[in-house]
DNA sequence: TCTGGGGTCCTAGGACCC
DNA sequence: TCTGGGGTCCTAGGACCC
């Protein structure tokens, strides 16, 4: 049977779960913002309406949030976190088949309710969010994936669908495709999008009924799987189930520059312990960890950027053999006298926990480690992430290195100390 | 003064081999 | 003056996604 995507896409995500705890902010313009409370990473419709762009950073636009009393949060990644897990239970009531695209998205192959009315059900599926968590979301339902979400798109833009559209086998398909600017198709980015309006495609219909080799030439198979997408040829499937991760990144800016080489590698014992816990979770193991260090990017003088790469002699997933050997890396990289705003950690080569080969000369008593590893996960898991930490982090409360969040909701969904108060 | 973070896939070119 | 033809593997960089 031919698959039916539907995209359900909760709009503006994390100002919509900052709304869910605080009704204050339902109306006005709200924004999210990153790490160190550096840029915007999401706005309310009434945010975007008076044109604050993704991604700027907060201290261009002070005078555009103090003339609209713009609401500004810091991000809240353990509560985006948790109201997402609750989407997505919550959609895999709908329908087993799911694919959980990212933390504010997920495809559904609804081929198996082609006798509904799949409008009516994607009405359904809707309410069913606002209610139950107060989310709300659009629904885009198309023969492919980059048809729905082209359908998506228009169903939050518009009125008039009440944000549910269905484009299967509909009169107004070609319509949708043409008012649905180049560079909004799902695959068109910024260099792309002004390669064809440099050759004349503009919308999606055009792009459509672009010719094949001109694609294939241009933009490679990419491009050309994107244009017979458009035509109705699905050429991506339903993931039902995630692959493994190929690699893990953990790196952070400071909000003021680094000199020294202990707080430095009190930052790299801090990734490392978080980008550890996550290869545990994957139930991987890291062969190769690269470290890196940058100084401000957004200065041109004296800036400095390296990084180190280590072939680790057994594949390992060990938090405090992966701080010795981050460690390493970071010696070999810092220089003293710049003034670092950025350090990172990255595994690479990732094997499954199942199959490390040993080696004969191995010094470490991995059996011991495993179960050391487990009793920590476990009680950062039940009692906080951070409740054990390894001492190399540093003692310290507020290092000069940890992210700032001035503006933070409370963990209303995850820590009982800061439910929600009813008075 | 203040500028996020983490991924994937594809391609071209070099090294190397037969 | 002539100067093979494939393969494979790896890497860096580009493009995209959220």
């Amino acid at each position: 049977m031919s698959p039916i995507f539907a995209i359900v896409d909760c709009n503006n995500f994390y100002v919509s779960c900052e709304r869910v705890f605080n009704p204050k902010l339902a109306g006005k313009p709200v924004v999210v913002l990153s790490n160190n409370d550096g840029c915007v990473v999401a706005r309310s419709d009434e945010a975007k309406a008076i044109s604050i762009k993704m991604g700027v950073p907060v201290f261009k636009i002070s005078n555009l949030i103090k003339t609209h009393e713009v609401q500004v949060c810091s991000s809240n990644y353990a509560l985006y976190g948790d109201m997402s897990q609750r989407v997505m239970t919550t959609l895999s009531e709908f329908t087993p088949d799911i694919e959980i695209y990212s933390i504010d998205e997920a495809f559904l192959d609804l081929s198996r309710f082609k006798r509904y009315n799949l409008t009516d059900y994607g009405h359904r599926i809707r309410s069913t969010i606002k209610k139950w968590i107060g989310i709300p979301v659009s629904v885009g339902i198309a023969e492919t994936k980059t048809l729905a979400k082209i359908a998506g798109r228009i169903a939050k833009k518009s009125e008039k669908t009440g944000g549910v559209l269905d484009l299967t086998a509909s009169p107004y398909l070609d319509r949708a495709l043409a008012i649905t600017d180049v560079e909004d198709v799902w695959g068109v980015g910024r260099s792309y999008s002004r390669f064809l309006k440099e050759n004349g495609i503009k919308n999606a219909l055009q792009l459509r009924d672009a010719g094949d080799s001109f694609i294939k030439k241009r933009m490679g198979i990419v491009g050309l799987r994107m244009v017979r997408e458009l035509r109705g040829v699905a050429c991506y499937s339903l993931e039902r189930c995630l692959p493994p991760k190929k690699g893990i990144t953990v790196s952070r800016s400071f909000k003021d520059s680094i000199k020294t080489l202990t707080e430095m590698k009190e930052a790299v014992a801090a990734y490392v312990s978080i980008g550890a816990t996550k290869l545990r979770k994957e139930r991987s193991a890291a062969g190769v960890i690269m470290v890196f260090l940058m100084t401000n990017r957004f200065q041109q003088e004296r800036h400095y950027f390296n990084l180190e790469t280590i072939q680790l002699p057994v594949p390992t997933s060990d938090t405090s053999e992966l701080i010795q050997y981050a460690h390493e890396g970071l010696k070999k990289i810092y220089m003293k006298g710049y003034l670092y705003k950025r350090v990172g950690v990255m595994f690479k080569d990732l094997v499954p926990d199942g199959q490390i080969q040993s080696i004969f000369f191995d010094r470490r008593d991995r059996k011991r480690s495993e179960k050391l590893m487990l009793v920590l996960d476990r009680i950062n898991d039940r009692m906080g992430s951070g409740t054990l930490k390894y001492a190399a982090v540093g003692l310290g409360r507020n290092q000069r290195w940890q992210t700032v969040f001035e503006r933070r909701s409370p963990a209303y969904t995850t820590n009982w100390d800061q439910l929600l108060k009813v008075s």
